[in-house]
DNA sequence: CTTGCATCTGTAGTCGCTACAGATGGTAGG
DNA sequence: CCTACCATCTGTAGCGACTACAGATGCAAG
């Protein structure tokens, strides 16, 4: 019999909106725990449910998975980790700065495409002879 | 011996910025053509050029290789293209806009926490706090 | 003759999941 | 008692778009 205070893998999929699936991926990979089973099937505490919120929360802020595992060690230290921490955020926001931009300048020129192709004269497409140069 | 109106591989990924191992895999999966060969290697002519810049440029705006696929063959056919290309083009704009929403939340979130982390208090790192919850 | 260069083929790795296939066990309904 | 369904299990393969080897080949220059 498990205890009430476990969960099974279903239940923190559904409290923390992290698929089953990607659960156990995390599992494999080492980011969570190998929890504890009772009989063939996992069982999480509030702890496990704490560190899987933890790893949704930061990949949200798009840290990659390797940097996801630094963050929760430092977090598990407490301690000295605040400038690492901070680094490791200045580093991924200077990256989705990036990234915005790059999308930016996409997206002006995805929106200058459309617009020509709409003023469409009749020799061709302006949107393909824009690709074609 | 190969006309001086060919390149080889290595002058293709040069005149279009596109590393040889990708143009290798863009023949693999059919993006493309089978390119003549003078012995053992690849040549390519102008119109070969012009086909992988057309993917480059597409590629540089985030179309998926699919749509690009698309995008060339409607190129090629001219005449009655344009409605489908302007829809890609659109299609591909939304997703980029909402790519972008994405990530202005991520640095908004990120700001925020490089910031609190920088007004550091005593009792731990404001920033693993808020991904702590 | 050796060194270096460009090219070749084929395969496996990256990242972060996602999607199966096929097994297992428990409960609920007929 | 049998069947159906449900959640879970393991293990492996696929996605997209490359990238990175390893190991072979052939040619030209020093």
């Amino acid at each position: 019999m498990a205890p009430s205070s476990t969960i099974p893998i279903g239940e923190l999929s559904r409290l923390t909106g992290c698929n089953i699936e990607t659960i156990r991926y995390y599992e494999r990979i080492g980011i969570l725990p190998v929890p504890v089973r009772y009989g063939r099937f996992r069982r999480y505490d509030s702890a496990g449910v704490r560190r899987l919120s933890f790893v949704r929360r930061a990949r949200e802020l798009g840290f990659p998975l390797d940097t996801v595992r630094t963050l929760l060690l430092l977090a598990e230290g407490g301690g000295q980790s605040c400038d690492q921490a901070r680094q490791m955020a200045e580093s991924q926001l200077a990256d989705v700065i990036a990234k915005r931009a790059d999308l930016d300048r996409m997206a002006a020129v995805l929106g200058d495409l459309v617009e020509a192709c709409g003023a469409g004269d009749a020799g061709g497409c302006a949107l393909l002879e824009a690709l074609s140069d």
